[in-house]
DNA sequence: AGCCCATCCTGTCCGC
DNA sequence: TGCGGACAGGATGGGC
């Protein structure tokens, strides 16, 4: 499940095969993500020989600045995938979206099994406009006094969905939220505004650590995720709590991991280290 | 305000 | 071995 870290890692392969490259082709393979686009959507034979001037990331989010004010915005949800690979590598049923270069012999794939993915053609200016106005501040952005304010202003929420709010902190998901709790030793059900000043600024440290140390890692591959190579990521298996229900604590090595549904999500916590 | 649930979708896994 | 149902989850939208 491509979060922050993912997304990262992706965003910043692809900026370096992809900037300054002009566009061939835009070509979607799968007319049910065409209607997917929210209006005003620009039609993709308007992107043939755009320059790609910039590719970002928000949150989740992945964005592509072209010439013209042209832009594509792209969230791979569970399991989308954005890589580059040979024109003549097999296009399979999953494959919704392609691009061509003309500057490039390698393509773009966008492929999403489950399709809850989105590719939308827009104009830059509306991109930044829905950006803005769905996501809150970028975690590793985040100042300390942020952080708590944040913590004060939706403090009845439950830590962990509190941090799976990405109109709080943009760009954590439940792989995250589980492995930064477990490193600040907070149980994810615990209230936003009832943590205590040192463990306010334990979550706050554990967050940033545990985002640096992913994207350096260059992500988890739980299912489907891989990079814009193709290549999967090594956080895995720094994980400590996510999907090892069952198993002994990796951190006191004497507890075995619970499972509970907190915020709709399974949660992975230890009830030993985590209080 | 915040929780829970259903929804979108398909592959995987488990039990019978 | 095969079938069917449960499950997974990011985000959204509706109801409480």
């Amino acid at each position: 499940m491509p979060e922050l870290p993912e997304v990262e890692t992706v965003v910043r392969g692809l900026r370096s095969r992809l900037e300054g490259r002009r566009v061939g082709e835009l070509v979607f393979l799968s007319p049910h993500l065409g209607q997917k686009q929210p209006l005003p959507a620009l039609g993709p034979d308007l992107y043939r020989g755009r320059k790609i001037d910039k590719i970002w990331r928000r949150g989740k989010m992945i964005i592509f600045n072209f010439s013209g004010g042209c832009g594509l915005l792209i969230h791979l949800k569970m399991t989308g995938q954005l890589y580059l690979c040979s024109p003549k590598h097999p296009v399979d049923k999953h494959t919704h979206a392609r691009m061509t270069f003309a500057d490039l012999s390698s393509e773009l794939r966008f492929r999403d099994i489950r399709k809850f993915g989105f590719l939308n053609c827009l104009p830059t200016t509306e991109i930044l406009t829905r950006v803005n106005s769905e996501l809150g501040p970028e975690p590793l952005d985040l100042d300390f006094s942020g952080f708590q304010s944040r913590l004060k202003k939706h403090g009845g929420k439950k830590i962990k969905g509190w941090l799976l709010d990405q109109k709080i902190v943009a760009g954590i998901g439940n792989i995250y939220s589980d492995e930064i709790l477990i490193r600040a030793r907070i149980r994810p059900d615990r209230l936003a505004d009832r943590l205590s000043p040192e463990e306010t600024r334990r979550l706050f440290r554990a967050m940033k650590f545990v985002l640096r140390k992913a994207i350096e890692l260059r992500g988890s591959s739980i299912s489907d995720y891989v990079d814009s190579k193709g290549e999967k990521g090594k956080f895995q298996q720094k994980h400590l709590v996510y999907g090892r229900e069952g198993l002994l604590c990796r951190r006191c090595r004497k507890t075995v991991i619970r499972r509970k549904k907190i915020a709709g999500r399974s949660s992975f916590f230890c009830p030993h280290c985590q209080k």
